[in-house]
Parts: C-alpha cells; sequence; structure tokens
DNA sequence: ACCTGAACACCGTTCAAGT
DNA sequence: ACCTGAACACCGTTCAAGT
C-alpha cells in the first residue's frame, strides 16, 4: 500500500533516503573535493533544497559522519598474520580514506562516526590490542586514543591542497613555520628547543605515523587504567 | 617623521596593529565565545571592515592561531618538582585554555599557534622529556603527540555547550551515541565490543586524559626514532 | 604601505505552507 | 510524515579605489 514506487515505471522523482543522500555525499566528496559536500550542494544534486535533508540529518556534521562511515567499507585488517602487522594494516586503511580528504578528518575529529563500518572497525582494534596482551580496559581506552591520533594527524593537513597524499609531502614546506620559529628562538628563551628543535621535523611523515602508532600501543600495553567501576 | 600619533592627543582612530587585533580578538573569545570572533565582527569592533585585518592575518585560522597564543601566557610548568609533575601541571594548563573554548581547539588541530607563548610551551615540555629519560629524537616527536592529543581531546567538545568543563561532564550524555552504538551491535558482528564494549566509557574524562598523557609518556620513553637523518 | 566599502560567492538552519 | 521555497542571519575573501 505504501510503496507503490514499484509499480510507477521510472518515477522523476525517487523518494529521499537516508543511504541515497548519504551516497551522493560521498560522490561529491570524492568527485569535487569535501569542501563542496554542503547541505544546500548535496540537496541540488538530490533535486530538491536543503531543507528536506534535515529530515533525516540533524545537521551537516552528522551527514558528514555517516558519508565517513560509509567511506570506511574499504577499511578491513587481514584475516592472518602477527596481530600487530594486522592492526598496522587496519589503521593504514583508515588513515588512506582520511588523508584523502583532510576536511572530512576535521569534521571526525569532532563528531565521530558510529555506523556499522566504524563500529566493525572499533571492534577488530579493540580484538587487535587484547590478542597483543593488552588488557580489557586498557585496549577498550586505547582504541579511541589510536584512532584519534590517526584522525587528527589527517585534519592537519587539511588547509593544504586536497590531493597531496601524506606519503610524499615535502617536510621543507610541512614545518616551514615550525623551523622558522626554532631558529627565531635563541638559546635564553628556548634552550631545549635551540640544542633539539631540528630534531622534531626528521623523517618522513609515514615514519612519523608508524613512531606514533607504536608509542600508543606500547603504551597500552604498558599502563593500566584506573579501574573497573562505571563513571559517576 | 613617521610616527607622529604621539604628537596628537586621543587620535578618533588608533592605528590598527597586528597586537591590537589580537587582543580584541581574545576578548570576544572570552566574552561572546570562538564562534564570535569571525573577521567581520573583530572588524567590527576595531571601527574598520573586514577587509583590513587582511594586512596582518592572512587567513582567519592565523588569527585564531595568534589569539591561541596570547592565551597560553598562563601555560607554565612550576620551576620545582618531580619532571612528571610538572609535565602533567604544563599539559593541565594548556588544555584548561583549550577546554575553555573548544572551538579554538578544533581551528589549532589544524593551525598550530607558533607565537612566543606555545614556544615556551614546546621548549618547557621537550625539556621535561628528556629530564624525564627520554633520548631527544623521540622527545622533539613526543612534544607534538602530547600537544595533538590535548588538542583533539578539547576540540572534541566543540560540538557541545561551550561552558561545560571537562571535569564534571556526564559520561551518560558524552557516550550516549557510542553506547547505543556498542547495544546494537550484536555479538555476531562486533564480538569485541559486545564483551569488552562498555569498558570505553568507564571513568572520568579526567582519569582518561591522564591515563592517555601516561600511556604516550610512557612510550616516549621506550620506542626509539627510526633514526637521526633528516627528512630528504 | 595601509586602509576601506562594496561586491562576490557562498553558507547552515528554520519555518510556514503544502502534500 | 515528508517535502519545499523562501527567508533569516550570517560567513571568508578579493579588489578597485583611495590616502
Amino acid at each position: 500500500m505504501e510503496n507503490t514506487a514499484s509499480r510507477r515505471t521510472r518515477p522523476a522523482k525517487p523518494a529521499l533516503t537516508r543511504e541515497w543522500i548519504v551516497e551522493e555525499t560521498v560522490r561529491i566528496m570524492r568527485e569535487e573535493g569535501f569542501e563542496k559536500a554542503t547541505m544546500r550542494r548535496v540537496a541540488a544534486r538530490l533535486d530538491t533544497g536543503a531543507a528536506s535533508l534535515y529530515v533525516y540529518f540533524p545537521n551537516n556534521a552528522e551527514l558528514h559522519a555517516a558519508a565517513l562511515d560509509q567511506m570506511l567499507s574499504t577499511a578491513t585488517s587481514a584475516e592472518t598474520g602477527w596481530w600487530r602487522d594486522r592492526l598496522d594494516t587496519l589503521l593504514d586503511n583508515y588513515a588512506e580514506v582520511l588523508f584523502a580528504l583532510p576536511g572530512l578528518a576535521r569534521s571526525a575529529v569532532v563528531v565521530r562516526p558510529l555506523g556499522p563500518n566504524s563500529i566493525r572497525v572499533y571492534d577488530q582494534l579493540l580484538g587487535l590490542l587484547i590478542e597483543g596482551g593488552a588488557d580489557p580496559g586498557p585496549a577498550a581506552w586505547g582504541v579511541n586514543l589510536l584512532l584519534q591520533y590517526v584522525t587528527a594527524t589527517a585534519a592537519e593537513h587539511s588547509s593544504t591542497a586536497p590531493k597531496e597524499m601524506y606519503s610524499d609531502r615535502d617536510p621543507q614546506r610541512e614545518f616551514a613555520g615550525l623551523a622558522r620559529a626554532i631558529a627565531d628562538a635563541d638559546s635564553a628563551t628556548a634552550p631545549n628547543l635551540a640544542r633539539h628543535g631540528q630534531l622534531a621535523y626528521t623523517g618522513t611523515p609515514r615514519q612519523r605515523m608508524q613512531w606514533a602508532i607504536s608509542v600508543i600501543v606500547e603504551g597500552i600495553r604498558a599502563t593500566a587504567t584506573p579501574g573497573t567501576e562505571t563513571g559517576r
């Protein structure tokens, strides 16, 4: 009774659905960049007004989160292998999605995706940390810490050209501001930076990311959480 | 010759300076919230048009970063005491500024402040990590990791009411979405979350932050960087 | 060099009115 | 319940013209 669309032939305007809106949003982000995936433009591509989208999403941040969840369908770890290698693969896949659209990462720092693909990533990451010997408490907290690191690192790149990939960025450009600031800081006001500051911008972005993931993973395995009581 | 302002009495419109613009921006952020510190409104409060600000700042992100640097004048560690306590104090002071204005934290995830107060924080943090036994390489990379964690955590709160403080937020509300997602995830699709997911939202925000800082600090002290060669 | 008004090209969100 | 056009209340940034 309610769904008579199948009886009609080629309806000029198919009804909106959550999935349809998300798909179109992902398409715009991939084709035109994150910045173009505004409420107005997504609605326009669906042949409607922006107000219609508010039936399905309370605000644009939630729409972005849903689009990210959709894109995370490619983020999976291998089924076999050492837990640490699988963890690296999983985070690498997660990072790949976000580094391709740094503006989306910026949005995800504030509103985390909670759809099926995100939940699968959280679940796998939690399982891998436990498999690696972490207690469930630190592992559960650690999932947030690891994903927050990857998300924030991807977001840092959102002011640069959208096509640039993290593996081949120019460190000279990336740290230009910091290098100048360190050079300006004399050894009286910033003695430690004067002595060791140049070490901050050694290595490739990939090396720094892998180091940071090691730092966090090792820290998770070594640091107990305050207890098992729930907050409040 | 050029500066004749001192000869005049009470000029109706004092000349713009970088410092004057930053001060007014900080004032607006504190009085009206981060969201109100737009180029147009800052300019209006300085009795000019938004275009005038572009003589001093290339875009609004740089103005925000300059305002944050100004606010970080209160972020210092004690002069004496155990290195770890001083590190906690320093990061706590840093966090206090950002949690008071989560929108500013959100902006800082992308454009890091590089003024004198920020440089002083970087320098002190670097010194404390080295004092704590970290090698200079990991310490230099670790400074970024620690500050990124605090910044991103503060930014996460930018969608909630601006007056709320991190120490007394309601965990029920904070994790409402995640809790629902975990509850929805059956043990077939998300076995690890089904078993341990509830541990993700234990503890207070402060406990989680202190745990995370311990994780990162211990990880920094235990994890060597790939080498001392500079990137390319 | 610095400053300005006006213009350009947009935003997110709400709401009354429709179906 | 869902959809819509129009309105509300703004944005960041650029630019030609001034001083």
